[in-house]
DNA sequence: TTTAGGG
DNA sequence: CCCTAAA
């Protein structure tokens, strides 16, 4: 049931395309949901995996298309199996204090979701392919006795897993709210490209359609954690490339992907994204930070092997063995591990933990593209809240995977690899003094959490927000733009899913409560402080309120360059702050032309 | 410390 | 985003 689609790659992470695709596929075929999970990584020598880029993600796409035409089933109610490993990695990765989201939790909703959701999953690979390979990869090597066993159907992946699920499976974000659909379909490829660019921060020159499509709803579904996120395609098949074409031209109009969830419901806020002609996407997505309670101090001893926390003699062996460049893999000691790349993974924290003392980083911003070297940071603000309770389970910063991540725009520069290592270096004084463990100075706790929610973003499919968690941190210096004017560092743009966890937030917490929505939203993003929620809600009223009478392009404004929120989101803005009262006199002018064919106190139904 | 506003 | 005032 499970696949794993991982492209190996030769030691020379830079020898980019000598890989091959290997499908291993093990089948349980006694699995009622006999779901397909894939997983795409890309398996360096060290049988490291590396996060697929898009292309990668593409081809194995139709590589799989080819091979066989699984299907892919929904039915079922076997989620809990599938959901395991996303559940196990976010006991281990994502500590994070789950009371507050329980608070808010419908009690209705509770418990219900073993019977009531199904969530069939079906991972496209390219959903959060490290992780989850990696993960269990490591506890079970793939297609082995445990998974093979008819009398257990249940792989042991999922030894852990029933927990985290059972708790945060009802703090979902609803996109119920979302009333307005994303037409995704009638966009353009720019356009599509432009929306991907505003959701995931970062570019992507694939050209698919219908692979933007899909790769933009699921970034608008699902936040930070996307390890925790299933997708149904109910259709039975996932239509492939030569469809393309088809998708396009035929369902120009019609195929949207909408937002539509209920969230009393027996899936206590499952959304699904129709996805127009056949297929249905169900989202189980929740609110960034989800995690389960983690209050064992060691937290993942119990039952799972899965993952290790690098040593501390690994990381420095990392950090030392390249201050140069980042060649993509660090040295790492698990090179000794010695079996086959392939069936040996290491555990994803080996991935990342470099910090590497690498200086500079390519900023983009005002489009000069210049290299900057980094600074040491200073704390500012307040990001702090969670961050000893992420400490506390991944003190070395694994997030770092998350930065492996290619941001690569689609993965044909060969360079990517590299670029990813200086990405990744950034925060990371030369020195090398961040090697040392947390709990060092504030300013060194900081980049650590920052890390750990790094990784959250990243697990959902691949990369989201990688771009922009590379940005972050404290750039407080300022660039010289190409225009010749300096502009501040430290700026990082919104992505479109921040806005989304944003507006979830304010759903649920009202506005002004932003402290609050800081810490359950946004407790992976150490950046984003409750002040910038606070002034990113102010410009989402104006700009509902401005934009949405017009009703049209979802993004067109392009001039602005900042990244155009879609109308559905904007009108999800509106709503609620119709239905908080928080809409000026004036602005209220504008809004009651009716358009809203819902009522806007349902909205919150579930919540307050 | 967190909010609300102004810059 | 930053800064500041007010709570």
């Amino acid at each position: 049931m499970e696949t794993v689609v991982a492209v190996e790659e030769g030691e020379g992470i830079k020898q980019e395309s000598a890989s091959e695709i290997v499908i291993n596929r093990s089948d349980s075929s006694n699995l009622i949901a006999d779901p397909v999970f894939y997983k795409l990584a890309r398996v360096v020598g060290d049988g490291i995996y590396i996060p697929a880029t898009d292309d990668e993600v593409m081809k194995a796409e139709d590589l799989i298309d080819h091979k066989s035409s699984l299907h892919f089933v929904l039915d079922n109610s076997q989620t809990a199996v599938l959901n395991s490993n996303d559940d196990t990695f976010v006991e281990e990765f994502m500590p994070i204090d789950c009371e507050d989201l329980l608070e808010f939790e419908d009690p209705s909703t509770r418990g219900e979701r073993s019977d009531a959701v199904v969530d069939t999953t079906v991972d496209l690979g390219k959903l959060n392919p490290r992780f989850e390979e990696v993960t269990r990869s490591e506890s079970t090597p793939v297609d082995q006795s445990g998974d093979g066993k008819q009398a257990d159907p249940v792989p042991r992946s999922a030894e852990s897993e029933p927990s985290m699920s059972t708790i945060c499976s009802s703090w979902k974000p609803d996109f119920s709210k979302l009333k307005g659909e994303i037409c995704l379909d009638n966009l353009s490829v720019k356009e599509l490209h432009a929306t991907f660019k505003a959701t995931f921060g970062r570019e992507t020159s694939v050209k698919d359609k219908q692979w933007l499509k899909r790769r933009i709803s699921m970034g608008l579904s699902n936040s930070c954690d996307v390890s925790l996120t299933t997708f149904n395609i109910e259709s039975n098949e996932i239509e492939k490339k030569d469809q393309l074409e088809d998708c396009s031209n035929k369902d120009e109009n019609r195929n949207k992907y909408s937002f539509t969830g209920h969230e009393g419901g027996n899936d206590g806020g499952d959304n699904k994204i129709s996805l127009g002609q056949s297929q249905t996407i169900q989202m189980d997505d929740r609110f960034s930070g989800i995690s389960k309670s983690v209050q064992s101090g060691e937290g993942d001893n119990q039952g799972n092997k899965r993952v290790r926390k690098p040593t501390r003699r690994y990381i420095e062996e990392v950090s030392e063995s390249d201050s140069r460049e980042y060649s993509g893999r660090p040295v790492s000691s698990a090179r000794s591990s010695g079996s086959g790349p392939r069936t040996r993974v290491r555990p994803v924290h080996n991935i990342q933990p470099v910090r590497k003392p690498l200086v500079t980083r390519h900023d983009s911003l005002g489009g000069s593209g210049v290299e900057i070297p980094y600074v040491s940071r200073i704390r500012r603000g307040r990001p702090r809240e969670n961050f000893m309770s992420l400490m506390k389970f991944q003190p070395y910063g694994m997030g770092m995977t998350a930065r492996l991540v290619k941001k690569a725009h689609d993965g044909h520069d060969p360079q990517s690899d590299n670029d990813i290592g200086n990405e990744e270096l950034k925060a990371t004084p030369a020195t090398g003094w961040s090697l040392q463990p947390l709990i060092k100075e504030p300013g060194e706790n900081e980049e650590y959490s920052e890390q750990s929610a790094d990784l959250n973003n990243i697990s959902d499919e691949g990369q989201m927000d990688s771009y922009a968690d590379v940005d972050s941190d404290e750039n407080i210096l300022t660039v010289p733009t190409a225009k010749g004017g300096m502009r501040r560092k430290h700026h990082r743009p919104w992505t479109l899913s921040e806005v989304v966890k944003l507006v979830e937030g304010v759903s649920r917490y009202g506005a002004g409560r932003w402290s609050e929505i800081k810490r359950i939203a946004f407790a992976t993003c150490s950046h984003r402080t409750s002040v910038d929620l606070k002034d990113k809600w102010r410009n989402l009223l104006r700009a509902s309120f401005a934009q949405l009478p017009a009703e049209k392009g979802v993004q067109n404004s392009k001039k602005h360059s900042s990244i155009p929120i879609p109308a559905p989101i904007l009108l999800r803005v509106r709503e609620l702050a119709e239905m908080q009262s928080q809409v000026s006199p004036d602005l209220k002018a504008v809004k009651f032309d009716g358009h809203s064919g819902r009522n806007v106190n349902d909205i919150r139904s579930g919540f307050l």
